[in-house]
DNA sequence: CGGCCTTTCTCACTCCGTGAGAGCGCCTCT
DNA sequence: AGAGGCGCTCTCACGGAGTGAGAAAGGCCG
């Protein structure tokens, strides 16, 4: 929903074409389609140009007109784009398979977090029906680092000046009554995680939801990722949190033994399969 | 490529700014990443044009910026925008599950294909290592229906003046020795699908590959869909087109009742002109 | 056949994107 | 460490590209 007030809002240098453009293709890509006219009207572009910029992205495809019903859908190349997005972050099928071991055994939904520049961010997730993941995680959130499990683990490995850089851009945000907004708190707080090597958030990111984090380490020793689990906090019990840690550290250790093998990152090819 | 001669070049009139944007978004799929400077090289464009459209990106999240490696890579809005297109076209589970059936008894790869304004798409796939699909056969593809089995069924299903429309768009490209070009060749064909219920395409799409198809239809009888599937022609027997052609029958009246059933969440009715 | 909606076209204006060039800052090589 | 290279950002004046009102063309409906 974009207020369409040209006059308030201090706009950035940015190339307003574009993002009249971008704006389109979500615009359609919420409504599971659109006529010219919706859009126009959502947006607040005249109709005129609305029409030129949805040519301009069904000639790239990045639309289709379908003519017959008046609408315009979202067209094939997104589906490039994201699986590209996908093999550029690439979870490589032992890992997603790992993962998915984690979620039986556990009975939990499971979580895999890498490092993607200056970002701690969900790259793949398994959960089903009985075991649904938190709603916000899912593949690409990277936000909240400090009110995750993941986050903590992926946090406590980074550099002190990697986190400062983080917390810089992306501040301490409030999540819940129980999310820690204090850097003092925090910091301390990574100690213990790195001391552990095990992260659990309780309530911290969602009211009545816990999880945990166990690092993944390539072979210099260093971070490179994070498995973790979430699930309803009235189920965590002492025993179950026993049970879980236990789970998170053997998905680890297999994972990190991947990681550690050789086939880090990149391989040239994606390998069939 | 010379940017420098603008007369040569029968511009469309579209966005100009817009086809560039799309086409660094394209190039950074292609490359898995890029640095700014192989964009300009690439694409031809001065580096701070490619700046100023790039952190465009950025700020809509179609990009990050790895500040660490000096690259761009995708952004996660495209992994969302992937999902909206993937429920646009709306596979419904039954109806890939029972995709997944076929794949397993055919040993072969199980395609689903409907619909979409004028065109006939592929929505679904079923492979495996050992039965891979076509190469271009992947979600999305909508070419060279009249090459195609599942093509073939879903053009018998649609009036004289649909086909007539898809025709005059897309032509009757040769793509094999053993493709059909001519109109007249091709409307004795269809009648012959039309009559038999399944069509078999044999090397007119990619030598050496056959491929065959059974159309699915709703309540009123319509053809909304075909299911599919296709095999190198080595294996293709007299005896085994029999057994390919009942289990693709299976397949499509499984589809059918599913779509008589009711819960069709779109009426994928042939709309086209 | 006549209303209504969607889609395309035209055209003059002006605003917006453009791109050379300079400058800053980080990483690397010696 | 210093020097050099490279990635990245900012500025600014120019010019053409995008803009949007308006109207006309094309379809579908009753």
């Amino acid at each position: 929903m974009r207020t369409s007030d040209v006059s308030a809002i201090p706009r950035e240098p940015g190339v307003a074409t574009v993002e009249k453009t971008l704006s389109i293709l979500e615009i359609v890509a919420e409504r599971g389609g659109a006529t010219a006219k919706e859009v126009s009207l959502a947006l607040g572009y005249p109709l005129p140009t609305v029409y030129r910029l949805m040519q301009a992205l069904v000639s790239s495809d990045y639309l289709v007109h379908l003519k017959g019903q008046r609408r315009f859908e979202l067209g094939y190349k997104l589906d490039r784009l994201g699986v590209s997005l996908h093999r550029q972050i690439g979870v490589p099928n032992p890992v997603r398979a790992e993962i998915g071991r984690l979620h039986d055994a556990a009975q939990t939904a499971g979580y895999f977090a890498v490092y993607r520049g200056a970002d701690v961010v969900v790259a793949y997730v398994v959960d089903s029906p009985e075991h649904p993941r938190l709603t916000p995680l899912g593949f690409g959130f990277h936000e909240a680092a400090h009110a995750t499990a993941f986050g903590k683990i992926m946090l406590a490995g980074m550099t002190p000046e990697q986190v400062n850089q983080y917390l810089e851009v992306h501040g301490m945000p409030r999540m819940t009554e129980r999310t820690m907004t204090s850097r003092a708190q925090l910091d301390e707080h990574l100690a213990g995680v790195g001391h552990l090597g095990v992260a659990w958030e309780h309530e911290e990111f969602v009211p009545g939801m816990t999880c945990a984090a166990v690092g993944v380490r390539n072979g210099a020793g260093m971070v490179v990722g994070a498995v973790a689990i979430s699930a309803p906090s009235e189920q965590i019990s002492r025993v179950r949190e026993r049970e879980l840690e236990r789970y998170l550290r053997d998905a680890s250790n297999h994972v990190s033994r991947y990681y550690r093998s050789g086939q880090t990152r990149k391989p040239g090819a994606p390998a069939a399969a």
